[in-house]
DNA sequence: GCCAAAACTTCAGTTCGTGAAGTCTTGCGG
DNA sequence: CCGCAAGACTTCACGAACTGAAGTTTTGGC
């Protein structure tokens, strides 16, 4: 994107097509199949969701599983390099609750934030 | 995004334009100019910088503050709520460390990763 | 060889980002 | 008070990315 040989670009360039975050989010409660993502992602184009799922793969983020089924399955997993952007994900899930006033009820928050929401 | 009530998907919103990161990347070393900001992104439009800057000054994550002088001079700074978004940055850091191969020869790496660069 | 169902592709249209070029502001020097 | 230098943006035309609807491929049983 911009200097290639900065670490912050670098992991930027990964994550910052639309949705692509969010389907390593999906990812990272468990392998899940195509149509499952695509109705956790309400609105993402199954276009799109092809895409990233193939770039994914192409970096090796992702893991693709075939199963030649009556209706042929296929899953989608994340691999050890995937795994380690989940605390990057977790910082944007405790971000988004203390200074964008967001919260799906899940975890308890840890601490008051210095100027929450508000600001 | 997806589902708004999700605070990974807002703040998601909130970082995911192309840029923007970077951007903020660069405000956490302290306020800027708008030129200088252009020079440190190498590559980024100016009308791209400029929508940048002031949806995230809307958003409340970055300030304006202009100094009318003989070249009129315009800086930018992170607020506190920008100023949260570090530690997001910085992991992305330690991934592109760790996982991407990519050093730009700041601090020394903390571990030794579990499959690092070749996965 | 036809079926249902999942997993994608294809296509036309809109939105987002780019690069070059132009505009606006500021105050001084002529 | 006009023109100038220089920073800070707009504007415009073009190309790339994303969307939504519709179509295609794959699978094994009937």
């Amino acid at each position: 994107m911009a200097d290639p040989s900065c670490p912050v670009c670098a992991t930027a360039d990964i994550i910052c097509g639309k949705w692509t975050i969010l389907v390593i989010r999906d990812l990272a409660e468990g392998r899940s199949r195509f149509c499952e993502l695509e109705r956790s992602l309400e609105g993402i184009s199954p276009r799109t969701l092809s895409l990233r799922l193939r770039a994914l793969e192409e970096q090796g983020i992702v893991e693709r599983h075939t199963y030649p089924e009556v209706p042929p399955r296929v899953e989608y997993s994340l691999t050890p390099k995937g795994e380690a952007l989940v605390p990057l994900i977790e910082d944007m899930r405790s971000y988004g609750r203390q200074w964008l006033g967001v919260d799906d009820g899940a975890c308890a928050t840890a601490a008051e934030p210095a100027e929450p929401v508000a600001a």
